[in-house]
DNA sequence: CGTTTGGCAAGAGCAGTGCTCTCGTTGTGG
DNA sequence: CCACAACGAGAGCACTGCTCTTGCCAAACG
């Protein structure tokens, strides 16, 4: 038994050590990740890596996962600091932005456009919600303890398709909250994406944090925080 | 003389028609445009592909070029129609989205992460703003017109830093609109590469657009629209 | 203790890629 | 008319993802 889960350990610590490497040639090249780079890195055959990875996608989906759930945690910590609800919302705020300039090539891996012919398995939609959920339930904080103000429910007909949605992942909160919940988070990911991929090019350079606030403030006031 | 102007339009056309092949070869196997499988759909050699366009770079450079173009002809004519700013701004939104929905892969070239190693060269710049020129436009006449009330100057760096930038681009524009003009130019693209990108993974289904115009009527207002 | 089984690594190999170089051909400008 | 530049084709290099086969070594079983 012991001698099984040796095994077992050996070859979860092999996994991570190639994911680690993976990490690294991710953070130096760029997306398109080589197997075989990675191999060399290790000192083994290709064909080694393929007792761990059924595929190149496999490997990015392994850290794909990852990196949802680093951005998240570090999301939630940077959440904790806060005492108001929108201390909260724009701490949580920054400390994405803060890991996407640490991380950009994970960060587009997750929140860029899909590798070709890449497509996400289940196991990463949990995982991807975290940032989201964080949002909605310091929205959903504000309207419970009243800081934020009851607002004029939305008419629409994916207001309609966000209710059962609202029900299951955050109940109590109505369709509008969750409507500006997504909304933030998609703006929260404009707004890192788009200084990450270059598209503010040379119009603010030195004071990108204070510009990325005002947006995210504009993100808060419109969810009604 | 003509003779010359022939070979140069043969030329032209040539390239044109290369372009033409490696758009369809976007569209069906994504961002991982192959030379080779081009070249073959084309009836040559790869090699004479290099006789055309310098590198695959320069190749997907030039796809760019167009894709910045095309989506920002549709956003300008779709904003020739609106009455009212906002409706302009609106129509012009939707114009993004719907091209971008037409033209998934050519909007992943251009507002998805950069292509590993590739480095956008000047000749993008210029017509990587036309949307933008045309959401700040829009804000301009708003408050020309007087239908966008005066809105408080901006405090912190950034505006400091947006100051030049509104002198040269958009004269007699506040750095306070071209801040929001860039923020909902941000929040616009975050919209659209989120739904394009699968982010809002089976939570909106039928009536996408209208989540859309949701949010979009929110950049507006945070633009003081 | 001997044998069999199963996980592992290595190597060869296939089909594909971007890109370069060389070698003919062809058409244009002087 | 002829030199020259532009062009297309083909071979070739180094690389990729992935598969298949072979050998090895430790664990499990009789």
């Amino acid at each position: 038994m012991s001698a099984a889960n040796l095994r077992a350990r050996v070859r979860a610590e092999m996994t991570e050590e190639i994911k680690s490497v993976a990490r690294r040639h991710l953070a130096t090249d760029g997306a398109n990740l080589s197997l075989r780079a990675v191999a060399r890195d290790l000192g083994m055959a290709s064909s080694a890596v393929y007792r761990y990875f059924a595929s190149r996608d496999d490997l990015l989906t392994a850290l794909i996962i990852d990196a949802y759930d680093a951005v998240g945690e570090a999301a939630e910590h940077a959440a904790t600091g806060g005492t108001t609800p929108l201390e909260r919302w724009l701490a949580a705020c920054h400390a994405v932005r803060e890991w996407a300039l640490a991380n950009p090539h994970e960060w587009a891996l997750i929140y860029g456009s899909p590798v070709p012919g890449y497509q996400a398995p289940q196991d990463t939609i949990v995982p991807a919600t975290r940032v989201l959920l964080l949002l909605g339930a310091t929205l959903a904080g504000a309207y419970q303890s009243g800081v934020a103000p009851a607002r004029e429910p939305l008419q629409g007909r994916f207001a309609e398709e966000l209710t059962p949605i609202a029900e299951s992942f955050l109940p109590g909160l109505p369709a509008r909250a969750v409507a500006d919940t997504i909304a933030a988070f998609f703006q929260l990911c404009g707004a890192v994406s788009s200084e990450l991929f270059g598209q503010l090019n040379k119009s603010v350079e030195e004071d990108r944090r204070g510009f990325f606030e005002y947006q995210m403030r504009g993100a808060a006031t419109l969810a009604g925080l």
